[in-house]
RNA sequence: GGCGCGGUGGCAGAGUGGUGAUGCAGCGGACUGCAAAUCCGCGUACGGCGGUUCGAUUCCGCCCCGUGCCUCCA
């Protein structure tokens, strides 16, 4: 398998520290506001990895963090608290907050047929386990205390750019957020803050620097090395980590270990909206609730996002999503009358083959940096192939969406409401005595409650266009 | 201002130095009482201008446009 590595920008052979297991760390999501279809684009990608991961054999050990911490604005000392402000937005404590819409988050996901992973863990819950590796970081000498929190020396770590791939320039007049005061460097970073600049601080802990709470960066060093150790396979996260959060925990991390820590960083791309990228701190903010309200399901969303690949953009457009809509509609419908089709496999050698080819050209997609476009469409070709019979096309579908996850083999057959039953009756009965006006009148009030019939030589049959 | 990424048919979006995926939408035909579904077929799509090449959408340069990052961000 191949997967393009950020560290270096290329294409590389895949290869786990250990042969059979794969450990991967995900950042997971602040808690303090819903998920947009944004930040779920990334988890479905990461889902994707996982299941293509799992396919091929290797066992995954699959870590989540949830930021329950509330992190800041900036470190700027007019920086805010978004778990703070959420909890006085709604009256509510962060603990309360962050667990809300951690439920909903994860909600989210299984809805989107999103695997939970392996470990979630919640920094709040691991307050101990990022004092430590603090700790640490300051008996290796790369940090300093300035002003009452504990930072992050960048000049100590010579890889730092490595990354992102150049230095930034920090005292750039137009940068957004006003500088620190208490830094030495602009890429400097907070570890720990110990003197509260908000004035009703909930969440603190105790700590060696005193009462305070851990900087952002921290917590998945901390966490991610509690569950996997100090060297990683594989870590993923949004695009925009790349400059900022994975650059500082690639910095702590390798610091304190004193070697390579994360084998392969992926990082999918954003979704864009006509006004730009998606953002919580923006109107430009869909939910999934937002999603149903517009009449469409949560895996219309997860079929739109597997058209595209992961790291490239995709324009999000309520158009777009329709197609999906219609895409993922077809599919199940070709799925079911599949099962309804006949059970006689053919074993003929053509068809053997021929099965195993799109099996081919289906993981030969994955493989090469988690293609799922082009395995999509082997998913199509096999659904219209008309060498292949139903049974083995089932059998494909069945195994290629064990990857993509639609929940193809799971679909149930839609059941007609009685009154919906008489209706076919009844217009059975008219075209049986040429009464075509009434006929085609109950196909209308059928086709309103999206109920579609067809005639064929063998009778009248039916199908909903609506089936998730 | 600095750095990065991208511009593919109506929409979304793969991919490739030479027969231009796929899905949705559209068109024609078969089928049908008419439809629908299905099947068969159809679209002079690769931002612009140059360059390299036997040949470029694919490589290079410039331009235009869009977009992302520059310490909240998936």
């Amino acid at each position: 398998m191949y997967f393009f590595n950020s560290l270096n920008r290329s294409k590389a052979l895949f290869e786990p520290i250990t042969p059979e297991t794969v450990g991967l760390y995900c950042c997971g999501p602040t808690v303090y506001n819903y998920a947009h279809l944004g930040n779920l684009r990334t988890y479905i990608f990461e889902d994707i990895l996982v299941r293509t991961l799992r396919e091929a054999g290797y066992k995954t050990n699959h870590v989540m963090n949830i930021t329950d911490v509330g992190h800041l604005q900036s470190d700027a000392d007019d920086g805010e608290d978004k778990m703070a402000l959420a909890a006085e937005r709604e009256q509510r404590s962060p603990w309360e907050i962050a667990r809300y819409y951690e439920d909903i988050f994860f909600e989210d996901c299984k809805s989107l047929n999103i695997a939970r992973p392996d470990v979630v863990c919640r920094a709040t819950e691991h307050i101990s386990q990022i004092i430590e590796f603090v700790n640490r970081l300051v008996q290796c000498g790369v940090t300093y205390e300035s002003e009452g929190n504990i930072y992050y020396d960048t000049t100590c770590f010579t890889h730092y750019h490595e990354l992102r791939g150049g230095p930034v320039d920090h005292s750039a007049a137009l940068s957004r957020v006003e500088n620190d005061q208490g830094k030495r460097l602009g890429a400097d970073f907070v570890l720990w803050f110990s003197k509260s600049k908000f004035p009703r601080q909930i969440m603190k802990w105790e700590s060696p620097w005193g009462i305070g709470f851990p900087g952002w960066h921290i917590e998945c060093s901390a966490m991610a090395s509690t569950y996997l150790g100090s060297r990683i396979d594989i870590h993923c996260g949004g695009i925009d980590h790349i400059p900022i959060h994975h650059t500082n925990e690639i910095a702590q991390s390798e610091a304190c270990f004193g070697h390579r820590w994360v084998n392969t960083w992926m990082h999918g791309a954003f979704l864009i909206l006509d006004k730009g990228k998606m953002s919580k701190s923006s109107d430009n903010f869909i939910t999934i609730q937002t999603l149903r309200e517009e009449g469409f399901k949560p895996l219309h969303y997860r079929y739109l996002c597997l058209g595209a690949h992961y790291r490239s953009e995709l324009h999000f457009s309520w158009d777009a999503l329709d197609g999906a809509k219609r895409g993922l509609e077809n599919l199940y419908n070709r799925v079911l009358a599949l099962r309804h089709a006949s059970p006689i496999k053919k074993t003929v050698r053509s068809v053997v083959e021929l099965a195993d080819h799109y099996r081919y050209v289906f993981w030969t997609a994955l493989a090469d940096d988690l293609n799922a476009p082009v395995a999509l469409s082997t998913l199509w070709a096999v659904i219209k192939d008309g060498d292949l019979d139903s049974s083995t096309k089932l059998s494909l579908v069945g195994e290629f969406d064990r990857i993509l996850g639609f929940g193809l083999m799971e679909a149930q057959p839609p059941i007609l409401s009685e009154d919906r039953m008489a209706l076919i009756t009844a217009r059975n009965q008219a075209r049986a005595q040429g009464d075509w006006a009434l006929a085609d009148e109950i196909r209308k009030q059928l086709a309103d409650q999206g109920v579609m019939v067809k005639d064929t030589r063998t009778g009248t049959e039916w199908y909903v266009t609506d089936i998730l």
